[in-house]
DNA sequence: ACCTGAACACCGTTCAAGT
DNA sequence: ACCTGAACACCGTTCAAGT
């Protein structure tokens, strides 16, 4: 069957099924993603430029997963408004964690997330914030979540039995325990401690 | 030549070579480790398992270059001793900037740094929080430091010329400027809003 | 326009053969 | 003990050939 009457493949369908073997497998290939779509690892090259670009996408699509519209308008309280929008940033990268690592290859800074570095700018702004620290308020929060969403990618059992730990630490592990969410727990931590330190500087000025 | 009297290679050697290959290449690979050594790849196999194995060796070399003797005794100050110790965690990841997103292709936690897990912890403690929330608060400033070396990697015009930014967006970007510490200033700035905040629930409690 | 088959350069790894 | 050469399976990508 040399070509069917509708194309069997699309950037959409691809970056879907490179999506989902990130997924489940950690990482993708692209004779993986070929025989996943029953197509020879050529035919991906008539939808997409190659095998970067592909992450590009997918990085895309997780980034434009993130909700902006309506949160953080005029009506005052830019800590709520910061807090909202930090959570979903990292809820969108916690629907793929596996999928992280990939992202941090490169770094490439696209501007696909300007709507919510928008939003977080008017945000911290209302603060009280003068515009250099504006930025480095975004980039504390992006810095956080980043790293909070790897985290989330690492294994389960990240510190369990470690006799090299002394008497504190030992004590937070316990209480710590493996609890399922205990990546989402010290992310609210954070998020409560960085606010917190926000709002005590901008008191201050 | 088939073998000197010395050998050519030690798991050292190896790793001085790829992590020099990082540093200048952003990335490396066995036959370039081996180019550069003047060996064949084949050889590389006699000192480490594999390319896995180095990049957990540069892991380690770097966790290693972590000081931490003498930091934060029971003298006091706990917020001096968190400082101290974020920065100089963050000072051995700048160090090998293009490093970092080959450590989190794994998240391998391994207990290089727990000498500094366990003098944050003691810290934490001291300053008065629950052992649950030391666990949180040390895994917090491992996310924002982590995030930050990222930072570090990315190409320095992140957010050039920029035409979709808003007005508070745009003014943070202009006071910013594309000052070469701006991600110094970046980490600074974050480091100091945790600390605020860790003071504010500190006291709080 | 879009899928295929064959080909290329490259990678990580293994292993018997050498000294 | 340690370097080599040959080999293997696999990867990303290209491109002429087909319809």
């Amino acid at each position: 069957m040399p070509r069917p009457s509708r194309p069997k493949l699309s950037p959409q369908i691809i970056v879907d099924a490179a999506l989902h073997m990130v997924d489940t497998a950690g990482d993708f290939t692209m004779p993986g993603l070929a025989e996943r779509l029953n197509v020879r690892p050529s035919s991906l090259y008539n939808h997409v430029a190659g095998r970067a670009e592909i992450v590009e996408l997918m990085r895309a699509r997780v980034m434009d997963d993130i909700h902006v519209e309506g949160v953080g308008a005029e009506d005052g309280d830019w800590v709520e408004t910061v807090a909202v929008l930090a959570r979903e940033y990292r809820l969108s990268y916690s629907k793929h964690p596996r999928l992280i690592p990939l992202l941090t290859a490169h770094t490439v800074q696209t501007d696909v997330a300007f709507g919510m570095y928008n939003a977080l700018a008017t945000a911290f702004a209302a603060g009280g914030f003068a515009p250099a620290q504006v930025l480095h308020a975004i980039t504390t929060l992006d810095s956080f979540v980043l790293g909070s969403a790897l985290d989330l990618a690492a294994p389960q059992e990240v510190w369990a039995n470690t006799p090299r730990a002394n008497e504190p630490m030992r004590a937070a592990l316990a209480a710590a325990g493996t609890a399922p969410h205990r990546a989402d727990d010290a992310f609210e931590f954070g998020l409560g401690t960085l606010i917190s330190g926000w709002q005590a500087r901008s008191r201050a000025v």
